[in-house]
DNA sequence: TATGAATGAGAATTCATTCAT
DNA sequence: AATGAATGAATTCTCATTCAT
């Protein structure tokens, strides 16, 4: 399945430091985590100290290092299991996507991504700061897009791959529209603008089903 | 006209440390923004150092700290005279916007963002980093908007303005959506991307006029 | 007793920054206090560098910021130490009082506070800069009046609180000039002023303790 | 007369940068020398920047420089100024002396001193940092005492020399004292201290006249 | 492994002083 | 003389990272 290809695209097998063998080890870094992202949100990347992180996680400095031998790597494996989240995240929804109505897509699709970011603050600043080596080659930016590309093909099997692609990046783009209005004050009507765009990706869908059939009758 | 009081919402008086009140000391501000912008586009705020951008102006640091007192100040400054030029193509738009038909005004809104900010890299940089003070109390993003505002008042007139600041949010989401598209290299068919971003906006534009007279010609 | 109150007022508990927690920590703390004694004194507040102070120390610029996160810290934390050796040797000194015959304790006030102004050179310095933030509420004259007004109070137990204080702060002078004296090489007869002044001192404690006791007889 | 000598004492030739030739020169040098004794009083000697003291003065730094070429400079001219002052004042001291009696004499000699401190604070940063070569090779506080031995001269005309300059010494000290005793707010009664301060003054200075003419007769 | 001390290369910023116009 | 720009050494403070116990 394409889908099994495209999950492993976000999962990623190394990035952490030093598997932790035991259960003590393995609060720690989920403590450490924790702090660090609370930090990165907080401060953002440069700014979040190593000390900072370790004393927040209730740990000392030499801990901290003791699992991620420099800032990069906490970055790293926070990114990672970020990625890993967004992933399970577009599996359902591709699993889900078949019994879904074009409607309901489209409010999955720019929900999901907006909770997502409310949900991880951190996730933000490690995405603008990738500045550290990603375990994949690929952008974050490039792997959401293949995910997205993989749920699209789920409701248009029969669009060119070509086609897929573009449509994809222009779905990725209301996605980000979307969490950067729901996290913007200034805006009196966030709602409506929300519900706006909402109908945009609608919209958007639509005819790229629509499109996809015509193609396919055609072609036949 | 609301044009003027909207040029104004994007300039500001401040930002400048000390005004330089000789020959040289102009040419040092503006080679030192300069090297600033550069410095900042490379490396981002964080990592930018006021010795690096002394250094690349051909100036010595205590030069730099004559004329701008903090990081914060210069990198207020270039912000300012960015706003200045965004003022600048804004007023220009909106004064050749009833002349253009929809597709042309879409294809200017889209292209011209994203040429800005191919030509100023470091106003992303500047804009993501609006921790130092601005000079207007309204954040950047919302100027924007009312420039569009202003834009989509002249072509739209009849359009309500609660409908008009959230058919602006749309549109300042597109806008960005284009320089991000354009700005990312991991999309294989960016052309074809762009494009399609630029049949959204004129698809959005055409609705809104269309519905402003259709709402003119209901209420009459 | 008066005097556990009044010694509580010289200590205090704030002005160490990071409390060592290793044997190591506890010597380096020492060190770079007595290291930033001899550079306050020698320098003054200003001129004193953090960078002296270490390396004087023989610890790293780093080594020093652990322990003490601003120049103010570490002279607060001198100061801190000064007024604990103060507050001891008044202890000591209320507690010797009512034993001693006048002429001796004349002599003590006045020698004791000139051999510590000349073994702690620093203090005067820091005094002098008392713009960091005391821990105590009270200035150090004032409770360096305070002590001295618990050991008149000592000897002269009947003087109205408001004569042992206006006389307190009159001794303190007197105190303050043999410091002065006893640094001032241009005196010529320095051992000959001296004298004089711890005749005058005496003059006025006898004073004191006779018109204490007058007034005692008289009122009853 | 031993007055003039000990007035040239206080008086110094040198100091000044460059004399300033013109009114216009005189002018800004007396703005100058004034905006500086605010500064130094406000700040402190180390505090206290060339620049501020320009500005202050309302010229450009090149102007300040142009006449006082260090801060050094500048610092020691001012403190020159303040020595013509005292040299003044003690002059005039000295001249009504023997026409005052000891009581009248003691509140001059408190007072006046307490007062020139309270219009020139200045005067306390300069001798604190009087590490500016001084135009005298004598200390001030020397030359201090030196005026008031010339004064205790005419009142104890017969007291020997050596005895004059230790009663000079003491009487410097109570002088001290009662400038500091003035300033200490932290003091409650400072009224009642100062006046105590004073009848230690008329005390030590009795005694004085009234050894020097039990000499006199003794020895004759 | 855990802990906290040690390190030192920077970074921002200041300011007395000098220069050019 | 006056002005303001230029200079750069020095200073305080930070922080990722390494070490020793």
């Amino acid at each position: 399945m394409s889908s099994q290809k495209s999950t492993a695209t976000l999962r990623a097998e190394s990035g952490q430091a030093k598997a932790p063998q035991r259960a003590r080890g393995h609060a720690r870094v989920a403590a450490l985590l924790e702090a660090a992202a609370t930090e990165f949100a907080d401060k953002g990347y440069d700014a979040a100290t190593m000390t900072a992180i370790a004393s927040r996680a209730g740990a000392s400095i030499g801990s901290l290092y003791q699992f991620f031998p420099t800032k990069d790597r906490i970055a790293g494996a926070l990114l990672e299991s970020y990625l890993n989240i967004l992933a399970e995240t577009f599996h359902k929804l591709r699993e889900a996507a078949p019994s879904l109505d074009v409607s309901l897509l489209a409010s999955r699709l720019t929900r999901t991504f907006v909770k997502f970011r409310a949900t991880h603050p951190a996730f933000a600043v490690l995405v603008e700061t990738y500045s550290f080596a990603l375990p994949s080659t690929m952008s974050i930016r490039e792997s959401l897009r293949r995910e997205i590309e993989s749920v699209l093909a789920e409701v248009a099997p029969h669009l060119a791959p070509a086609e897929i692609a573009v449509r994809a990046a222009v779905i990725q783009q209301i996605m980000k529209a979307a969490v950067a209005v729901n996290g913007d004050t200034s805006i009196a009507s966030r709602k409506a603008v929300m519900d706006e765009l909402e109908g945009l990706m609608r919209h958007y869908l639509q005819d790229a089903i629509q499109r996809a059939n015509l193609d396919t009758l055609t072609s036949s």
